[in-house]
DNA sequence: TTGAAAGCGCTAACAA
DNA sequence: TTGTTAGCGCTTTCAA
């Protein structure tokens, strides 16, 4: 690795001082045609390309973007990252995306918090999963902070987030409209605390209708697809199994309706399913799954609008930035045993 | 945005010279215990944190690599970097992902190639779609680079590459071993060139087995899905439609599969199948889909290693490092009409 | 073991 | 319009 060219050297080779090398390749400030003209020829020719560190270092702004997540290979994930590379170019800002492999907080991310100042100019978490000492340390930081997702615990950081609790519920009670009554829940990992809104969706649909929650209907997954399979198979196999299930993200919905072709039963006729999420496989698989989602591009401009906000000094908008969550209907929910017959019926000539 | 703490404050509150506390702070060069104590006691208090854009100024070295992907949603690419992020840790260093959200050199790019200096110790081009222009910059640029799957072009930087003519030759020659004599291709962009080289593979399989190449069984896609289905279709409805396809990648060749159901035809009883990339859907389509894949770990540690020795100034070891690729077999293809009377029935009878 | 000075590459503020 | 000075926060000399 070569010593990299300086504005030193394109100054000395174009004939002016540093400081007018600097305006002319800026664009910012005074400087005559002429010059700016020959001292471009002299950067080009020695291959000049500004050094990114030390133009930050001064200036204060990078105008870079960070992105911290814990699994880039989650689809929902995957999703929230594209949609702020494509809110941030708006604002002619860059994004990086840092991907912590873990949890934060647990050593490896140490490193990041030491790059919290200079690197970037505001920083977006999407669903962390994160230690409280983590958190603490995020609220304590003076960067530009958004979260996306996050709903563990309260936090005096901006955070931006779906519905969890109402989506829930809407699913939950849609199920209980076709009929159902005994309605399995497949809970997710504790986390990010989406978990357990979608559980309290769940349970306030049922007390809603005047159905006890039964807490053997209620399964632990990890929000992946083998956890899905497990979970399912543990609640088809009550004594009295459920008629509807209702899983805490699509991942572990598509395991259930494994676990359910395997015991050689018919979704929806023999039972319901549905998700949340929508993720793309929601939409290909056999039957479509019904599910809910988050308005993801939507959320993504907000969060880069008001992380753009705190890094401009402008007074933050709203702490909490809430987006209801969207009702994907599908075939994979049909009439429970509670339906009237002719719904049943109905369903049955489907088969 | 409050003013952040520096060493200087850390090192006025502990009462030394700023330079012990950079000492005792980093941990190199000579500090008694009993300052390095009160330095990071200091430091703890008024909640210090290095600013990494000043050190780096200094050592030169930022022990960060930057993954430049033009589409981080793709699953393949997905697969790299994350293989990658895993491989670098192992350095101790931190990966960044830029997502250029579209080809480079065509203006959006701009701005990253001015930040090739200083931020980062070197770069990972995955799957890069570039103008001749912008691979013309890289070649010149000074810092380290390893692009990852680029064959359009021969270039005088390193790559990291998956042998796809060997791989596709071999997909081919087993769908001719089982009996067929029509296979179609579908071809994907050019971009990378690997769609190039898997059509030279499949070229050579049917050379090497002496049947002529029939222009009309190509059919061109652009690597996704729907274009696999589009193309599917016009194979299919050939004069004489090929009995086997060959897909440049999974997506397409999952939509060539769409496209097969919807005339009614059955894999791989009528016509056989076969992918590229492995892809997680591969294994769960009904049937699931043969393909091959690239051993994406083992490419990620040796872009990374190679990457590495060009950091520490090391010679580069070599400048292309080929990996074979790996036959997945499942149940997309099956015999075709030249294959032993016996073969045929087999697999009608499996319907 | 500690400190003072110099400088990394760049730009904001002032002076010419 | 151009140049000079100073300084961002840190670390690498060198000296005490």
């Amino acid at each position: 690795m070569k010593k990299a060219v300086t504005l030193v050297d394109v100054a000395k080779k174009a004939g002016v001082s540093v400081m007018t090398a600097s305006r002319a390749m800026s664009g910012e400030g005074y400087a005559s045609e002429e010059t700016k003209a020959k001292v471009h020829a002299a950067a080009q020719e020695l291959g000049y390309a500004p050094n990114a560190l030390a133009r930050m270092m001064k200036g204060g702004r990078t105008n870079v973007i960070g992105v911290v997540v814990n699994d880039l290979s989650s689809v929902v994930v995957n999703s929230f990252v594209t949609a702020l590379s494509e809110e941030v170019r708006k604002y002619e800002m860059d994004l990086f995306i840092y991907n912590s492999l873990g949890d934060l907080g647990d050593g490896k991310g140490r490193r990041l918090s030491q790059m919290l100042h200079g690197l970037w100019d505001g920083l977006v978490f999407v669903l962390p999963r994160m230690s409280d000492d983590y958190l603490k340390t995020l609220e304590q930081s003076d960067s530009p902070i958004v979260l996306i997702n996050y709903c563990r615990q309260e936090t005096s950081l901006p955070v931006v987030r779906g519905d969890n609790v109402n989506g829930a519920r809407d699913g939950v009670a849609h199920l209980i409209e076709l009929g159902h009554r005994r309605i399995g829940f497949v809970r997710g990992t504790a986390y990010t605390g989406q978990s357990a809104e979608r559980e309290r969706g769940y349970r306030a649909a049922l007390e809603a209708a005047g159905i006890d929650v039964d807490e053997t209907l209620i399964a632990q997954g990890d929000f992946n697809e083998p956890s899905g399979v497990v979970a399912g198979r543990a609640l088809l196999e009550l004594a009295e199994p459920p008629t509807a299930i209702f899983a805490a993200n699509d991942a572990m919905a598509l395991g259930c309706m494994s676990a359910i072709r395997e015991k050689g039963l018919r979704i929806p006729q023999d039972i319901s399913i549905i998700g949340f999420d929508d993720m793309p496989a929601a939409a290909v698989s056999q039957p479509g799954l019904t599910t809910m989602r988050h308005p993801v591009a939507a959320m993504a401009q907000a969060a880069v609008q008001e992380l753009m906000r705190r890094i401009q000094n402008q007074p933050g908008r709203r702490q909490r930035i809430e987006f209801p969550s969207e009702f994907v209907v599908r075939d994979s929910a049909g009439p429970g045993p509670g339906a009237p017959a002719t719904k049943r019926g109905k369903a049955r000539k489907q088969a």
